[in-house]
DNA sequence: TCTGGGGTCCTAGGACCC
DNA sequence: TCTGGGGTCCTAGGACCC
């Protein structure tokens, strides 16, 4: 029998706040989504007081008054190299891995991995990162994330680490899980499944295929089959190739005019673009969308989008932008309030394995975008490129635009001007 | 006042072709 | 009353995940 586990950071993102300010170590802390807006994570403290994941913060003040919880905006700088060490720890230890995200990898394990194994892992990976991880194990990847969750529901008893497929009574566990707790049910789907009797894991498991089949399509199916240790789901050990690449933000503010949507908008499609010649593709497809905000019921709402497939498959920013900014003309309409725009480049394609037409033009051979996006990557901050386009907007008109961010830890791991200070006392 | 961003996969339905 | 059928490709939309 193959057996996976699945290795999850605790709270990553507030436990990577804590590895460089001890000081927040025993305090309720919580980290903003972008945009300061939302809370996308909770240390167990802020957990404790009741904090739900995914509350606006606006709704959260008193509470954090009150309790003097510590809230930091998102520094993924720090939270993507955090994670490139967890993941280069985990990839030493076993024959196969696949990160799974920013926070959670699969792992292939060998025969003589067991529980103890797991459990020095975990220890490792603490003290060489100072980030703490549950670890679960299974037969699939839909048990080794059901023993994952149990492993951190039950940390004190598990020591963050739960091997199901070991386990005497799996379908106990089972039986103590609802469906909403089950990797790929959500809350319509859960529902769903209420609706033809099912609400444990366990019921899932036992339910009748081609019942499930019927009413859930193959998802449902391979669902249980997973459930019932039949494996559907491969360990990607090789990143699939990306399919689209999108890069959009909330305003700081309502935005009303053309000029700052186009201006936002540019700034987007600068992103997405460096993005895909980071990975050596080429966008065939271009999406464009505006959104009004739609917690606002009073206001009139009106969000379009508006796709086009490309003359020819491109990656340079300045064509992006102008055909961007032709579909935002195309849908902008005066009169609204909006609170977004965004660009989707889709239908990616390789540039190596790109067949030019007869009569195209030929590419630049000297090639300023990547000039730009090495200039850029060298001088750091990915918030803030030094090199930008005039259509970007300056310092000054994007202030009417940009989205906040005004809690932010230093970029300790990734900047020399921000490395943490040791003072020492004698 | 204030409510994230970036992905994947699946399905249904329309356009088009033979 | 009668009005082909089946395949493919594309797009939109829904569901879920982190």
């Amino acid at each position: 029998m193959t057996r996976l586990a699945l290795v999850d950071c605790n709270n990553f993102f507030c436990s990577c706040e804590r590895v460089f300010n001890p000081a927040l170590v025993g305090k309720p802390v919580v980290v903003l989504s972008n945009n300061d807006g939302c809370i996308i994570s909770r240390s167990e403290e802020a957990k404790a007081l009741g904090i739900p994941m995914g509350a606006p913060l606006h709704e959260q003040e008193a509470v954090i008054r009150k309790h003097g919880v510590r809230v930091f905006s998102s520094n993924y700088t720090l939270y993507g190299d955090m994670s490139a060490r967890v993941m280069s720890i985990l990839r030493e230890e076993v024959p196969a891995i696949e990160i799974y995200s920013i926070d959670e990898a699969f792992l292939g394990l060998p025969a003589n991995f067991t529980k103890e194994s797991a459990l020095a892992l975990r220890a490792k990976v603490l003290q060489w990162t100072g980030i703490p991880v549950c670890i679960g194990i299974g037969s699939t990847k839909l048990l080794a994330k059901l023993a994952n969750r149990h492993a951190k529901k039950n940390r004190e008893i598990t020591g963050g680490v739960f091997d199901l497929a070991g386990y005497p009574d799996p379908e106990g566990i089972m039986a103590a899980t609802p469906t909403d707790g089950l990797w790929g049910v959500g809350r319509n789907l859960a529902l769903h499944l209420k609706g033809i009797g099912i609400t444990t894991a366990l019921e899932f498991k036992q339910a009748d295929p081609a019942a499930i089949r019927r009413s859930m399509g193959v998802i449902g199916e391979r669902m249980l089959r997973e459930l019932n240790g039949i494996p559907c789901l491969e360990l990607e050990e090789m990143p699939p190739d990306k399919k689209g690449v999108m890069a959009s933000r909330s305003f700081g503010a309502l935005v009303e005019s053309l000029e700052e949507l186009e201006e936002a908008l540019a700034n987007h499609v600068a992103r997405a673009a460096e993005k895909i010649r980071h990975h050596g593709l080429l966008a065939t497809r271009m999406e464009v969308f505006l959104r009004t905000n739609r917690f606002r019921k009073d206001d009139p709402q009106y969000s379009p989008g508006i796709g086009i497939t490309l003359d020819r498959p491109s990656n340079a920013t300045g064509e992006l932008m102008s055909t961007a900014r032709e579909l935002l003309r195309r849908i902008y309409r005066p009169g609204y309030r909006y609170k977004k725009t965004g660009v989707q480049l889709a239908n990616l394609v390789s540039e190596e394995e790109y067949q030019p037409t007869l009569f195209e033009t030929p590419r630049p051979r000297i090639d300023i975008d990547r000039i730009v996006d090495e200039i850029n990557r060298r001088m750091g901050d990915p918030k803030n490129p030094v090199i930008t386009r005039a259509s970007q907007g300056t310092e000054r008109s994007v202030k009417g635009w940009k989205m906040r961010s005004e809690r932010h830890s230093p970029h300790y791991t990734t900047d020399w001007n921000q490395l943490p200070e040791a003072k020492v006392g004698f």
